[in-house]
This record gives structure tokens, sequence and C-alpha cells, in this order.
DNA sequence: TCGCGGGTTGTTGTATGCCAATCTTGTATA
DNA sequence: TATACAAGATTGGCATACAACAACCCGCGA
């Protein structure tokens, strides 16, 4: 788990995790000890508590009565949930956004933007490939000229993305960079009917990179992982078998 | 300030404290001492500053460092960016409900919902009809089936209700619940074009009814204090949270 | 009268210890 | 073999202590 060492307020460590979440170094399910994360980050378990609360407020982290706290892993409805609110939002603002102009400096951005993504996309990091691909709509949102709704918007990419680590997802990392490209392309020369449509085309191209698994089993995930013998240190990401030793 | 007498988790607080508000019975800049709510609920500071601490990633409390916690009491651009994000979501999940049916049992809530509306407005509860005429939208969120977003929706009525204390707007009950009349009227008849043109006009008639301040000039409140001598003691309800003297 | 400086008070921010509840796990026993 | 029981680990929550800081009060000097 290779969250990050030095954080020290608990808004700070929120972020880390929700930045870990979002670059895929999270998986769904993680087991988030409190006396863990008060180690890692070299704080108290009250600030870890505070930071997973908040999380919780946000809905990318549950609790289970004394068992533990763990990042969310949403259901088949949660997903479909999850994708439709993206839709409403994203597609509801570009049409908001017909009243009011986009700035040159917003595009400006945007394809700043772009320009990390296929950075990212050329090296090797995928985690930062994973997270400003997720970021772009964030970046869009808040571009539109809402930073209200690209709060929530960035809970609800945390969201889509441990779905589709959930159901592996082929990432077509360059065929989302290049729609992304077109949107602006289409926002720049002011055509926002158009923006919309591919827009919509795009999200619909996420959802359905789904290996739609889709069962309401509870046992499938594990049933799946342990159907394929072979898979390099999945086990490590999440359960740490044993622990460091204790205090007094 | 009377939230309620009885809870015991954090999460009961928070939405204690949340209801109270859409209920107008906390207004915008009210101090939430955390002491002060631990006395009020019986409970330690521990599990009041988990609840607040909810409620601030919610967007609807702040805390200023080492001065306390008080509701939000949001600017024009905040408030603007409330009502568009109400537009965006509640816009565009009637544009999405279009390829799916809404259930009559779902009609037969709202409906029940506006019988509700209409009880309170008949009778002298303010604080109920606030509460139910705001919760209509959520409730119609709900039933068109995103639970994500009725959460977040929550929260931006909760900000336009504050928007409206701070506004002094002028609440036409009677108009609203109507007009809630008429849209779930389009909705049962299948017109969702109807619906969310009347939806459009909803929301629009609410904002509008606040009197419109609307600058961004941060002294714009002050001025508006000074400018008219005798105010019969508009702040000293809770204590002047002065002004917010904000970290490096 | 007015402004200024210093001490006082109150509130939050954070760490710590402690203990109960209870879930998990390992082991002994019928 | 299956059950019961004990041990361990982890959260849930409370109380407390104390530091950091903001607001307030009050006296002092000009």
């Amino acid at each position: 788990m290779s969250i990050d060492p030095s954080a020290k307020s608990s808004s700070q460590i929120a972020v880390r995790i929700t930045e870990a979440i979002l670059a895929k170094q999270l998986a769904p399910g993680t087991r988030l000890g409190e006396q863990q994360l008060a180690d890692l980050f070299s704080v108290s378990r009250t600030q870890v508590r505070e930071a997973l609360t908040r999380l919780m407020a946000r809905g990318i982290v549950t609790v289970s009565a004394r068992r533990g706290w763990f990042v969310i892993e949403p259901t088949a409805e949660q997903a479909r949930e999850a994708f439709e609110a993206r839709r409403v939002i994203e597609l509801g603002l570009l049409r908001q956004a017909r009243v009011r102009p986009i700035s040159t400096q917003a595009i400006g951005q945007l394809r700043d933007h772009i320009a990390r993504e296929e950075a990212a996309i050329a090296g090797a990091d995928v985690g930062a490939r994973s997270y400003l691909l997720g970021d772009f709509h964030v970046c869009l949102c808040e571009c539109l000229g809402n930073s209200l709704l690209s709060e929530t918007l960035r809970d609800l990419t945390a969201r889509t993305t441990l779905t589709a680590m959930l159901h592996q997802s082929s990432e077509q990392a360059e065929d989302s960079c290049s729609e992304h490209v077109l949107i602006v392309e289409a926002l720049e020369r002011g055509d926002l009917e158009q923006a919309e449509q591919l827009m919509q085309d795009h999200l619909q191209h996420v959802e359905s990179g789904l290996t739609q698994v889709r069962s309401s089993d509870p046992l499938e995930p594990l049933r799946q992982a342990l159907a394929s013998v072979s898979r390099p240190g999945a086990a490590s990401e999440t359960g740490p078998p044993r622990q460091q030793s204790k205090g007094p």
C-alpha cells in the first residue's frame, strides 16, 4: 500500500487516500486500519478517524461496526447510479453552459490537462494515467464554472474508478484521451451541442468498457479471484497477513 | 436554538442539524459550539466533532480555526453555483428519465408528499412547510431512481435554503406547492418534456424570489445593513461571527 | 477621549489513555 | 468431526489534558 509518506492534517490524509483511489492504487475492499494509517502518517488515531469520517460522508469509504474501514465495493446498482449521476451532471452542465460562453483561459487549462494526459499515456505511470483521465471531467466541470458540482463529480469519479477495478474494465487510455481532445475541440469552436453528444458517447464508452459481471452475488469477487490461480501480488494489496509489534 | 432533545449517534446529530437547517430553524452564521452541542445532546465532544466533520464534508457547515463552527453563509457566487447545480441535476435527471418510465408507485409517493405539503401550508408549522417544500425535490430525485444524486441534492437544498434566509426571500409557499402539483401531473401523463420545462420555471421562480443582492462585492451586506438605520435585531440572535480571517 | 499593549478567558486542535463491545481466529474438547 | 470456548485484535466512545490561538477586557499613557 503506497499512499504516501508524509501528511499532517486529516484533510490531507483524506486527499491522499482519495488520490490513491483515483490512481487505482487502492483496490475496492481494501482494509484501512486506523492504527495502521496512524502509523503510516505518523499521527494519532484521532486524525485518522476524522479523515475516514470525512471520506465516509463522501461515500468512498465504509465502516463495518467494530470490524474496520474499507474502501467501498460498489454494487451493480450503485455503479449504475454513479454512471447515471455522471451523465446527468456532465451533460446537464454542458447544456447549462450554452447560455454562458466558455473563457479562452478555461480552454487553455483543458488543453494543458490533455497534454498531461498524453504525457502520462506515453510514459509508464499507470497511476498518473488513471488519475488524469478521471480528473479531466472534474477539471472540465470546474472550467464550466461550478466548483460545487466538481466536488461531487470527484467523488463520483472515485466510485466509477472503483467499479472499473472491480469489473476489470478494459481501459483504453488512448481512446479516452482522444475523445477528450474531441470534446475540448468542440468546446473551443463553441459547438456545445456537439460537445454534449461527444460527452454522452464518451461516458457510454467508459461504462460499456466494463466486463459486465454485474451479479449481485457477494461471493463473486472471491470466486473470481480464486478462479485464476496465479495472480501477481494481489493478496498483499488487501490483506496484510501480519502486523507489526504493538505498543506497550 | 431548538434542534431536538435526544440523539445518540453522531450521524443522528448530523441529521438533526441538517433537518433544522432545512426547516429554517438554524440561521446562516449560527454558531455551533462543540461543548454546547455536546451538552444539548448529552454526548461527548468526540461525537459532536464527528457530526460536524461530516457536515463540513457536505458543505453545510464551516469551521474557523480555533473560533468555532458555523452554519455556512453562502456568498452570492456560491448561491449561483448552488442554483445552477440544482438546475443541472434536476433537469438532467428528468431528461435521463425519458428512457426509463416512472413507476406508478413513485407517482403515488410524490402525490403523498404533495398532500403533506398542502397540510403543512394549511397548518401553521412554518418549519415543516419549509422542510417539505425543499424535500419535494429530493423525493423526486429518489423516485427517479438515483439515491446518490438525492444525497447531493439534499445538501444543495440546504444551501439554497440558507441563501433564501440570508436574502430574505419571499417564500410563496402556495405557489411552490402548486408548481409541484403541475410537475407531478406532467410526470403522471408521461410528458417529461413538459415536466422539465415546468421544473425549469419553478427553479427560476424560487431563485428570482431572492431579493437579488447578488453583487460580488464583499462589502455589499455591510453596506446594505448600514443603509437602513433601524433594523430589528437581525444578528443578535446567535452572536455575530465577525469577519473570517483565513490562514496563510 | 482615543489608541495601545498586555493579560485573561474561552474555544478548538490534537494526543493519549482507557475500557467495553464484539468480531475473528485458533484451539481444546466432547 | 463439530462445537464450544478462550485469546487477540480492532473499533467505538469517553474523559482528560494541554497547547495554540482568537477574542475580549482593562488599565495606561498621550
